[in-house]
DNA sequence: ATTCAACGCTTTTTT
DNA sequence: AGCGTTGAAT
């Protein structure tokens, strides 16, 4: 243990020996957070003789807690075993199911997903006679789960409510939640929800927790929400021995409810609180850190702090103009290349972007220029609609009630059966007090069915009969979904259409039977519902396959915790990054804030790319640099020369700087004077004629023929073309 | 009553 | 581009 703590530096050192009471550790990027929780934790167990099974460490996801067991485990040896280390969520559903008689549940609860939600809240629209496209079904789900993020039950929100549209969220939010407990199940937000309420309302439980966890510690706290907060309060009073890690520049989810004053006013809500600043960076270039540190000095609400390291300036990073978004990717795959020529490896690099649909066009440049490439994220694999037909039949199985999961099952494959058949026998299931799957076995006494109807029902009565069976039995998994991938006529839907698409798809549900035979190889809980909850809590940086030789690419928020020597950020412009939704100053600083977690992720090589115009939603917008390119210092930056990085909103006209390499590309052109007469494009509001030209030339009138406006602008800035 | 094809509309990030 | 809804054909 001795060298263990010499291998600390004094603050990490600090925070390690800290005695009890509250610990805050400000750990800036890069800092070696991780390494003081393993090795905190470690000492606790080694030195102070807590018990291991008396901590709780929550992580953001499963990976960083299974990764964080594995290396106290180095320290300390096999009673790391013993440490319940998990998520918030996965620490919910432990407690829920243990204690579901003091909350009043069925410990065997099944969690709905947020296209189980979707599915759901449109359910509870037509029920309430709402219309899904005067209210968007996803608005209300966000709306409700702020509520249940704030602890508020339906009541809890009509108390807190005032306006007048809020009542059919109200009324929306009481149908949801009774038809979440219809159907036995929780959405994620219930999980917290549910523990706070039992913790806070039941004494006994709580004691029993409390006493349980004598040490609580919680990483990436600036990202927890409230129900997280009071979570945590519960478990960690009276004793308060509560050491939150986290970093307040790092903080990216408050669109989901995460509020970064949490971290900031930790010391007022624990007020003998120690806290440990981390700001030396064991992880980047000097060059990368002080263009960072810039970037997110700009944001006001921080804890002042800049990180540093010893480790010297290291190469200037790079920004590169593309002219569209299929020039970036071959500027990627250039990159990638230079960089395997550098010595660094595959896995070494990342590509990040905003938002998922930007893969798309990097990943057809990568394909073709065979470099192998892993996403994360977007479609997941049990995100996959062909996955989650079949899923839905093994939901069904596990729990009768599950009306969604019920729905999704008679949908696919297509056998006459469609939403008017499905309404009448949950109805007719409801009339009769019976779980809405138990009614498909008593199709023939559902009146109004076709004949072919019911007797795709009675096929499907039998396949469920038999799968409930076998997994009574005890058959394995694998087998059990091999049985209705085949029984369901799923697999013979795929064949029969032939296509390759559907030959994908179902060499998808084919592995969906080598996942199962691989869960039940190595899981503690190898049953059906324990699968079922493994596949509803995996999270996407659970999946993340480091060192396997392949290039990463992912969105930003997905590359929090992870780090590369070599890190692309693609599409920083202005309306994709910072995204045009940001247009509150709150939610712009949360995109810088993203923009420096993007950015601290590199160890040694930073390249920004941008391209002049983008496809978007059908179209091609013209964009402009991000700001936040131009917010890094020049001095950090290596372009060519003389080639001025241009603030946002200055002139988009040609770029001034080219990709290395694309100087082949169309040569620089002069900017284009506007006269009466000309045909523009722009980026909003599409093609337009010229009517005049004021101010010598820098104010035009153009008459747009989209909606037949007439509008001024400024002949440099506006992002507007000519086109000949 | 179901399914399929065409149309119009909206655009993030995720446990 | 992708989705969901609407209208027409089966």
């Amino acid at each position: 243990m001795r060298d263990l703590l010499s291998s600390l530096n004094p603050p990490q050192r600090e925070a390690v020996l800290h005695g009890d009471g509250p610990l805050l550790v400000l750990a800036g990027a890069g800092s070696g957070k991780t390494r003081v929780l393993t090795h905190r934790i470690a000492h606790l167990i080694a030195e102070r003789g807590v018990p291991p099974w008396g901590i709780l460490a929550i992580t953001f996801t499963n990976k960083a807690a299974g990764e964080m067991r594995e290396r106290i485990a180095e320290l300390v040896g096999p009673a790391a075993r013993e440490i319940w280390a998990s998520t918030f969520h996965s620490a919910c559903v432990r407690i829920l199911r243990r204690d579901a008689d003091a909350a009043g549940f069925d410990p065997r609860f099944v969690i709905y997903d947020g296209d189980d939600q979707l599915r759901l809240m449109r359910a509870c629209m037509a029920d309430e006679e709402v219309d899904p496209k005067r209210v968007a079904p996803r608005a209300v789900l966000t709306r409700i789960s702020d509520a249940k993020n704030r602890l508020l039950d339906p009541d809890g929100f009509a108390a807190e409510s005032s306006s007048f549209g809020d009542e059919i969220i109200l009324r929306l939010y009481r149908r949801y939640a009774d038809r979440l407990r219809a159907a036995g199940a929780m959405d994620f937000d219930d999980l917290l929800m549910h523990t706070v309420r039992l913790l806070e309302g039941d004494a006994e439980v709580r004691e029993r927790y409390q006493r349980r966890f004598s040490h609580v510690l919680v990483d990436e706290y600036q990202d927890t929400n409230h129900a997280q907060y009071r979570l945590v309060r519960a478990l960690a009073e009276p004793q308060r021995n509560v050491c939150a890690v986290g970093d307040d520049d790092q903080g990216i989810y408050s669109w989901r409810g995460a509020d970064v004053r949490n971290i900031l006013d930790f010391e007022r809500d624990y007020p003998d609180t120690h806290v440990v600043a981390l700001e030396q960076n064991y992880r980047s270039t000097g060059t990368i850190l002080r263009a960072a540190n810039a970037v997110v000095a700009l944001n006001r609400g921080r804890r002042p702090k800049e990180l540093w390291t010893d480790r010297g300036d290291g190469e200037p990073i790079r920004i590169d103009a593309c002219r569209d978004e299929h020039e970036e990717a071959r500027l990627v795959v250039s990159e990638v290349d230079r960089a395997l020529a550098d010595g660094t490896s595959l896995s070494e690099i990342a590509v990040f972007y905003r938002t998922n649909a930007q893969s798309r066009a990097i990943e057809d440049q990568l394909v073709r220029s065979r470099v192998a490439y892993a996403v994360v994220g977007g479609p997941r694999f049990y995100e996959r609609s062909e996955v989650r037909d079949l899923i839905a039949y093994l939901r069904v199985v596990a729990n009768p009630n599950d009306e969604i999961a019920l729905g999704r099952m008679l949908g696919a494959p297509k056998r006459g059966i469609g939403p008017g058949c499905i309404a009448k026998l949950t109805e007719f299931a409801r009339g009769h007090e019976m779980a809405p799957a138990e009614a498909i076995a008593q199709a023939e006494m559902v009146s109004g069915l076709t004949q072919a109807q019911r007797q795709a029902l009675a096929a499907t009565a039998s396949l469920l009969a038999a799968l409930g069976q076998a997994v009574a039995a005890g058959l394995s998994l694998d087998r059990v979904i091999d049985m209705t991938l085949e029984g369901s006529g799923l697999r013979a839907a795929l064949l029969a259409e032939g296509t390759m698409e559907a030959q994908g798809r179902l060499e998808n549900l084919e592995e969906l039977v080598n996942v199962a035979a691989e869960y039940q190889e190595h899981s503690d809980d190898p049953s059906l519902a324990g699968f079922l909850e493994e596949i509803a809590l995996q999270s996407d940086a659970d999946l993340v396959d480091q060192g396997s030789g392949q290039v990463t690419l992912m969105t930003v928020h997905n590359a929090k915790g992870l780090e590369f020597d070599v890190v692309l950020m693609t599409g920083m412009e202005e309306g994709v990054f910072p995204h045009m939704r940001s247009d509150t100053p709150e939610s712009l600083e949360e995109e810088r804030r993203l923009c420096y977690v993007g950015m601290t992720r590199a160890r040694r090589r930073l390249i920004l790319t941008h391209a002049e115009t983008r496809a978007m939603h059908g179209g091609r917008d013209y964009k402009l640099p991000s700001r936040f390119l131009s917010e890094i210092p020049r001095d950090a930056v290596a372009r060519p020369a003389g080639a001025p990085v241009r603030a946002a909103y200055a002139s988009s006209g040609p770029s001034s700087y080219r990709p290395r390499g694309g100087g082949s590309s169309a040569p620089p052109k002069a900017p284009a004077l506007l006269e009466a007469g000309d045909t523009v494009l722009h980026a909003t509001f599409g093609e337009g004629v010229v009517t005049g030209v004021e101010s010598r030339g820098q104010l035009v009138r153009v008459r747009f023929s989209n909606d037949g406006t007439e509008r001024r602008l400024m002949a440099g800035a506006a992002p507007m073309r000519k086109v000949v």
